[in-house]
DNA sequence: TGTACATCAGTGAACGCGCGTTCACTGATGTAC
DNA sequence: TGTACATCAGTGAACGCGCGTTCACTGATGTAC
């Protein structure tokens, strides 16, 4: 029953985009709005709940696309799986991504549970940069000198993502995480619209620039 | 009058984000919501001219930090402060950014003169590739072979933004056209909390990143 | 200098709609004796 | 096997709100003679 919920709901993100409206899903559900509080104490409750799984669905989507890869030293291989799978999974839920990765909903304050859910696909990537270290060829690639303050950030970030990885390393491994996003939304938002046709091809040709710069 | 309503416009998007409500804007004005329309047709139509401004004000802000590099041949030198200055306009404007470059507003289709405005960004970037070539400094940088259909896609785009330019240089740049606003975004839609605390710092280690990937 | 008229910015009421949330309730189903 | 009761999913009316848009109108300002 909540899954259906959660099921029509979704439905309407496509058209409505983050303009939920409970009384819409209840309609379409077959019954009256007030019923869907016996579920859900709220319209933000059952938002929480749709963004939740969506980080989950794109985590998931991320885990397998890495496992597909049977080399397990073929980093890029593994790296190109992963960013694809997150690509197939937005282009298929485009309203859930823009829930996760697009403008912030408007009086919407996300709860800790989000955040939560939300570094299942930064630690599947932050892997890789684990798996590539610890077999040593990783090793002297983009070691570079950080500032304090960047060294400290990325301290505590490897700490709960890639421990015992040089914090130039994830710094630089970074990129690539924000690249992959950057390069979906900017497809996904429109800004590719009359420009950019082929599309599979040019997000492919941007993450192996991409494993390149990184050094996988 | 017209500026005043977009003035009183746009402070209303930060709180309600492209949910803009005609009838809010009038009771800031101390107007009664049908006097909006001796201005403006419709809702839409005021979200049109919002949009076109802000493609603008981001469009000049890119152009201001290209020229207040003064040594011209120094095109990574321009290539930052272009991103810069993109970056600072985002920051001191999150929801106008929001309303170019996040989630579509649903129900809301850009007309062609947003289209338009929205080039003179990339225009600007293009231009340092232009330069760079006709130096010679870009000769053999990045130049690669491309599939027919990438190649068709940059051509088209290279005549519009960046004549004489080879498609395989275009499909490199366009790489850190798309980062420089996915950095953006990811610092504006709160991917980085919690997480990254030196933002200009990484902020402008990436693009120097990508920079080096451009060959500038 | 004074009058008649046109322009036009802004008013106020109304239409028809949708929303989230509350609350007392019905009526079917399951459980206990 | 039959009765009494508790549970609980879903109802329906209501509250108080906001929205975009239309339309006939007022009343001040400027223009022409």
């Amino acid at each position: 029953m909540i899954d259906e919920i959660k099921a029509i709901a979704r439905r309407h993100l496509s058209t409505d985009g983050a303009n939920l409206s409970l009384r819409a899903v209840a309609r379409d559900m077959g019954m009256v709005s007030s019923a869907i509080y016996r579920y859900f104490a709220s319209r933000d409750e059952l938002l929480t709940a749709l963004i939740v799984d969506a980080y989950n669905a794109v985590g998931a989507a991320a885990e397998a696309g890495d496992a597909a890869i049977t080399d397990r030293e073929d980093l890029r291989g593994r790296w190109l799986g992963i960013c694809t799978a997150v690509r197939r999974w937005a282009l298929s839920a485009p309203a859930e991504y823009a829930l996760l990765y697009g403008s912030p909903v408007p009086g919407y304050a996300a709860p800790p549970q989000t955040t939560l859910a939300a570094t299942r696909t930064p630690t599947v990537m932050g892997q890789i940069i684990v798996d590539g270290f610890s077999s040593g060829v990783l090793a002297d690639a983009g070691v570079e000198a950080l500032s304090e303050e960047l060294k400290s950030d990325f301290s505590k970030l490897g700490g709960a993502l890639a421990p015992g990885i040089p914090e130039s390393m994830l710094a630089l491994g970074m990129i690539g995480w924000i690249h992959l996003f950057g390069a979906v939304s900017f497809e996904l938002f429109g800004q590719l619209n009359n420009a950019i046709e082929a599309r599979d091809e040019y997000f492919d040709y941007q993450m192996r620039h991409l494993a390149e710069m990184i050094g996988i």
